[in-house]
DNA sequence: TAGTTGACGACGG
DNA sequence: TCCGTCGCCAACT
């Protein structure tokens, strides 16, 4: 477990309900560098048993490229429907008005 | 110890 | 506008 972990998965944590983000404002929010480490230590959550809502994380174009990396393919997609948004194609409809972005 | 991998994004052609 | 390439950097093998 190391410090940037522990940052991604706080600021995950304060993406509200109904609301998603993308790999790439957290990295640049929290200075990571990279996109991909962001998308990395969600995978690594998952290995460690955290409760980390990674599902509303998603790439720039608002896909879930994250999907395959759920217990089930179409994990993410339920879980996200049932709190209001709506998926279409593997993609968030409507992704602007849905974007979540941190505050200092 | 060194090479490879990866839930991305920016940039140039 | 779309597609290919490269940089990012820590963990894994």
């Amino acid at each position: 477990m190391t410090n940037y972990h522990q940052k991604v998965f706080q600021l995950t944590r304060k993406i509200p309900r109904g609301k998603v983000c993308t790999y790439g404002i957290i990295a640049n929010f929290l200075e990571l560098g990279s996109a991909r480490m962001v998308g990395w230590a969600l995978n690594k959550s998952f290995s460690q048993g955290m409760s980390v809502p990674a599902h509303r994380v998603v790439n720039r174009k608002g896909e879930l490229s994250g999907r395959n990396h759920f217990p089930s393919p179409d994990m993410m997609q339920k879980m996200l429907e049932a709190e209001g948004i709506e998926i279409k194609d593997n993609k968030v409809m409507d992704f602007e008005s849905k974007v979540w972005y941190p505050e200092i």
